[in-house]
DNA sequence: GAAGTATATATGGAAAACCATATATGAAAA
DNA sequence: TTTTCATATATGGTTTTCCATATATACTTC
């Protein structure tokens, strides 16, 4: 993972603010993120796509809904410079956990283990 | 220090490299930079205002010299985010510190103790 | 179960905004 | 006057965004 390209990724509001709640949440799926930045679906769509294609992130569908979560083999570095910065900027994200958790009909997970 | 603000500085390779050298090295001058990066001198020089207008690098002037190091006044989190970057990306900036430490004529630093 | 409808997500293509670089010039110190 | 550094301008290139549409799954009705 080169750093440069690691940094181009974190250095936009949309994937920052993306990337900071999918560390808080564990996984969220698109519908969930455009609620909670209040932003486009296809431009949502965009930069999740985006930081996939950079290994950032890992998806997974399940039913109609495409949930994305962190890439575990993501080097430590690179997760704890994200955990790092979540925990030292939670007012940066406090409005879009406030939109997330208000959010009506959010999508049921199905865990893989029970 | 907004973060998308302080990851936008990070996201360029000349940046990126001109900070993790002062980090390695506690201060470095423009001509060292460009020394160690092989690159033009107002290149750096851009980048450094640049990084300097955001308050990531703080400069100071010693006879010819521009010395630049990082802002005392940063977040703990930002410099323990540059910190962590290095230690975990040492081969990245391997090459620039070699062209530094080959580097003849380096400007003398005047301690400001003793 | 097949056909039609609704919802979630992805993508192609064009326009706009932004960023980085080169070149040339300027200013300060020794 | 030479060395060191900063800045202005122009330009090229990348990134972001938007709109429209495509795909995939689910849901409903027959």
């Amino acid at each position: 993972m080169n750093p440069v390209q690691f940094y181009k990724c974190l250095a936009d509001e949309t994937r920052l603010r993306s990337l900071l709640l999918i560390v808080h949440e564990g996984e969220l799926c698109v519908c969930e993120l455009t609620e909670a930045l209040g932003e486009s679906q296809p431009k949502i769509s965009r930069h999740l796509a985006q930081l996939r294609n950079c290994d950032l992130l890992q998806d997974r569908r399940q039913g109609q809904w495409v949930f994305y979560r962190l890439n575990p083999a993501l080097p430590t570095w690179a997760t704890s410079v994200l955990q790092e910065t979540l925990e030292a900027n939670r007012p940066f994200v406090a409005d879009n956990l406030r939109k997330l958790h208000r959010m009506g009909a959010r999508p049921e997970r199905e865990h893989l283990c029970c």
